[in-house]
RNA sequence: GGCGCCGUAGCCAAGCGGCUAAGGCAGCGGAUUGCAAAUCCGCCAUCCCCGGUUCGAAUCCGGGCGGCGCCUCCA
């Protein structure tokens, strides 16, 4: 049983679908105005897991994260740049959709856009005003919050304890809470021609709009940053249910926020700021470069997408997560751990890990462990896993299963000596190989090593590996002739140059950091 | 001011009333190794403070202290 915690009911509840066996899930993507950063991955990020997970746990599962390609951000930006608005949100959407490729975001199905949706955004829009539940003025709509009785359900407000003044629209509004839903296009700026005059769709009808079309009027579980609650979801949930008569989603997922540790406020966000000292513009620019703030591209340059993939999924996703180099270079640390596993299964099984088969169901992953001692943990470790992961997602302790799993495994590796040679020791091969097997599996399940990590800068250079075939072979002669100085010589100077030599029972193998 | 979150070892982190408080990084000791690397084993926390509920609380309630988010664009 699958639980999940919704932020309407503020309580873990249990995961039952509007329609058995299928899974609508909506996400809030960005608005596209400039490169994304880290920030902007941690939602896709674990929305995808949430989605491989249900899959493998038997669901069909449809993922739906929007592009807002249509905004005031936008057209500022655009105007700043001087290119069209449309110029410039292609380019971002086109660098967001390559950093999420890089982050193995790969089960989504439609990436909808708001300028793709005029249509049903204006029907959405006159159907609230039809109802009674929004009202034109002055070429700009509005919804009436007054018409909405249960306003503030999902984020704890009341309208009347809006402390906003209504902004620039404050005059053409009936109440400050009220907000656009279609606004009157000014001279020079991107519109579409409507009921209401030209105009352009306000921040939040576009995702009523569209996870109707996509997903429909209820569906599953809506997705998003902690900062959308409100007002963004909240202004959803009014349009989507006063137009609808319906509940618009069954759960409501909000994962916690990437904060950078040295500043106050979220990454990306208004406020971010150093938290002390006032800086120099330049320098401020290069401190918010160091954070996490940055493009994303430019932090795939100094990791692997896997260690930040794997970084985001370490801790559960409602916790806020404080962004460090130095946690993501910790984290890379750890999953040599993997890597080097996945060799050492190699060497012994003579298969390689990622050609191993993966079940794409959970109930296909089990078997019968019998008596085996390693096969009982290795169920263990397995059902830790699951476990983890039907509470609430919880990707930080199904990651510690995997850790423990490892570990196992190469525990069982070292007590039946295995690396030794494998002639004669085919049963416990044979374990070995249910048990890594079972790895893969459960990693498949997180998105985690899916493919073999490339073999960064090292270059098929045949004329390195000769040489190094020869010092290697000098070396083990020397160690033959007990002349441990050449041998110790030639290694630890190996070392300096930053390559790693490891003499085991098949050979000496060496490997480049 | 209003709404809400968090405070577990040097760092990160799971834990949601009851086995000896997962796991990762770092550190220390040991096995293994000619010595290493890798791997394995062991060590390293009574859970911010104070009350309360309970046979029993890191886990529930109240009050502090500390950190943070939102209320305005925002993943």
């Amino acid at each position: 049983m699958i639980r999940v915690y919704n932020t309407l009911s503020k309580t873990k509840e249990p995961f039952e679908t509007v329609t058995p066996g299928k899974v609508g899930i909506y996400l809030c993507g960005p608005t596209v105005y400039k490169p994304s950063h880290i920030g902007h991955m941690v939602g896709p990020v674990i929305f995808d897991a949430i989605k491989r997970y249900l899959v493998y746990s038997g669901y069909e599962v449809t993922l739906v994260i929007n592009v807002t390609d249509v905004d005031d951000k936008l057209i500022v930006e655009s105007a700043n740049q001087n290119v069209p608005m449309s110029e410039l949100a292609a380019e971002m959407t086109a660098d967001y959709m390559r950093n999420l490729k890089a982050m193995s975001v790969e089960s989504v199905d439609h990436f909808p856009r708001a300028t793709e949706n005029i249509d049903e955004i204006i029907r959405l829009t006159a159907t609230l005003v039809e109802k009674g539940f929004a009202y034109e003025s002055a070429g700009d709509v509005y919804f009436d919050v007054a018409q909405c009785r249960d306003y503030g359900k999902l984020s704890g407000r009341s309208a009347d304890q809006m402390q906003g003044e209504g902004g620039e629209a404050a005059g053409r509004k009936r109440s400050a809470a009220d907000f656009a839903l279609w606004k009157s296009a000014k001279p020079g700026e991107p519109s579409w021609p409507s009921p209401w005059g030209n105009g352009r769709p306000g921040w939040h009808i576009e995702c009523s709009a569209m996870s109707r079309r996509l997903l429909g009027r209820t569906f599953d579980i809506h997705g998003g940053g902690l900062d959308l609650v409100f007002p963004h979801h909240e202004n959803e949930i009014a349009q989507s249910e006063s137009a609808h008569g319906q509940p618009m989603a069954k759960y409501w997922m909000h994962n916690g926020l990437m904060q950078a540790s040295d500043e106050v406020g979220k990454v990306g966000g208004r406020n971010t700021r150093a938290a002390e000292g006032d800086l120099a513009s330049q320098e401020a620019g290069k401190i918010s470069k160091s954070r996490g703030s940055s493009a994303f591209r430019d932090l795939l340059a100094q990791f692997s997408p896997e260690t930040i993939r794997f970084f985001l999924l370490s801790t559960h996703y409602r916790r806020p997560i404080d962004y460090s180099e130095a946690r993501i270079e910790q984290v890379g640390t750890g999953m040599e751990a993997f890597y080097r596993f996945f060799k050492r299964f190699e060497r012994v099984a003579g298969e390689s890990f990622h050609a191993l088969p993966v079940a794409a169901r959970r109930v296909q992953g089990e078997f019968d462990s019998g008596k085996d001692p390693l096969l009982v943990d290795v169920t263990r470790h397995r059902q830790a896993f699951l476990d983890a992961m039907d509470d609430d997602f919880n990707t930080g302790g199904a990651t510690g299963a995997l850790f423990e799993l490892v570990r196992r495994l190469n525990k069982f590796v070292d007590d039946e000596k295995l690396e030794a040679g494998a002639k004669g020791k085919d049963a416990a091969v044979a374990a070995l190989r249910q048990g890594t097997v079972t790895l893969r599996e459960l990693a498949a399940a997180l998105g985690l090593f899916l493919k073999p990590v490339e073999e960064k800068q090292v270059k098929a250079d045949s004329l390195v590996d000769d040489l190094m075939a020869l010092l290697i072979d000098i070396r083990n002669e020397s160690r033959k002739k007990k002349d441990f100085a050449t041998a110790d010589r030639i290694r630890e100077t190996l070392t300096k140059l930053g390559i790693t030599l490891e003499d085991r029972p098949g050979g000496t193998e060496w490997s480049r950091k």
